[in-house]
DNA sequence: CGTTGTTTTGAGTTTTCTCAACATGTGTGG
DNA sequence: CCACACATGTTGAGAAAACTCAAAACAACG
């Protein structure tokens, strides 16, 4: 289930950096370019006027909302492949920054929804690919309404492994931070919750950022039990 | 913002009751028909096959999730002229529930993207629907993740406010326990919050399931600053 | 090798939850 | 129309989860 989701619920891009999949989707790419950023650096600002969307081609972009206190909620991480600033009407509804340098396709917002409007191929698994996008956001939902701390983190643990393909060696490509601001939590929740499985010998860690799953029986235990 | 959100986000019934908005919006409603709920009877349950989606037409339907333990996550709450049933791909994600005694038009689900997709017009328009959807979503996700208990329900009950187009005599259509599951609350937590507030003076109520707004200016606010 | 930023741990507080009791409302049959 | 029963909503007290603030350990970097 999840697989299927992630296959169909992107574009993706293949060997020469184009868009994939269809026919028409060269057409895409027409008038596009790729912008490079640095570790830290902002793509776009929450309340702007939102004239591009953007594809991840190396590197991995996380996209938030500030509240007046200085609050944060990351919406999601996205890595390459994954197009980011399609959710907003005129105007961009998150900030958008760079985690790992990186670099990301433009493509002129109007253009884009144009052509793919005008093929029917390219609508179909461009709705496809939103609905899958809607569907990622509402399992976040449940989780960020109903879950614990440790199930949460456990969630987001069994993610990076799906999405890294592999139980070893692990990474975190964010900062304890980012993943708080992700799962609604505090840096020091996290951080308990990540030492309550390693003395539960559910993990085990290379580094902070570097660790490998011994028990996944265990983890996806926790990750479907309520505290 | 949000009434922008809100025409846009949606297709709606002209006086026919069919889909209005584009010229080929017609074809869509070919071979549907309107099915009628009792209150608390069952639309569609998670897991199950997805051969359709559906529209709204009279009542209201909540979508959610069910935890292993019962816990209820209430995806979203869908008033006359919303679409529903249609974030998932193959397989139905969510139990959609009759809130109301309602009626609803169901589409075939592929008849209904092929339909979509084979028209510029209605793909560009729903594409801007799943957006704004998506938006919704992302609101929520916010609210969920970062804000405290009465700062929920403030936000709430603002969103019936704007639905309802008044700040007198606004009627919860759900149970307390329903926008508990909401919200990631309990039911006890929305009544003290409710409570709170009353007693502030921001409302006031004619039953528990009607109240007015007498102080909007004080809920924004309670609505914006966290705990 | 110090400086700076990130991660981890600890102690005490706050918020929300749980469980239990009570109140209010709604609907049905007498 | 009333009385009863059952569902829904409200309040209170104590427990649990997560948060805040503070300090210590660890890493990365010049």
């Amino acid at each position: 289930m999840a697989n299927a989701a992630q296959i169909s619920s992107e574009f993706h891009f293949d060997e020469e950096g184009g868009l994939a999949h269809t026919p028409d989707a060269a057409a895409l790419a027409l008038n596009t370019n790729v912008i490079r950023f640095k570790a830290g650096e902002t793509l776009y600002m929450e309340g702007e006027a939102a004239p591009f969307c953007y594809q991840v081609v190396s590197g991995i972009v996380k996209e938030y909302n500030t509240l007046e206190d200085g609050r944060r909620q990351v919406a999601d991480f996205y890595g390459v492949g994954e197009m980011l600033g399609l959710s907003e009407m005129e105007v961009q509804l998150h900030t958008a920054e760079a985690i790992t340098e990186c670099a990301v396709r433009c493509y002129g917002r109007d253009q884009f929804l144009k052509t793919v409007a005008s093929s029917p191929d390219l609508s179909r698994k461009f709705l496809e690919a939103l609905m899958g996008r809607l569907h990622r956001t509402r399992e976040r939902m449940v989780m960020l309404g109903r879950m614990c701390a440790i199930q949460r983190v456990a969630v987001f643990l069994l993610r990076l492994s799906q999405e890294q393909n592999t139980i070893n060696d692990i990474r975190f490509q964010m900062s304890r931070q980012d993943i708080a601001d992700h799962l609604g939590l505090t840096t020091e929740t996290v951080c308990r919750a990540l030492t309550e499985m390693k003395k539960r010998g559910v993990l085990v860690f290379e580094t902070a950022r570097l660790f490998s799953i011994h028990d996944a029986r265990m983890l996806h235990e926790i990750a479907s039990k309520s505290a």
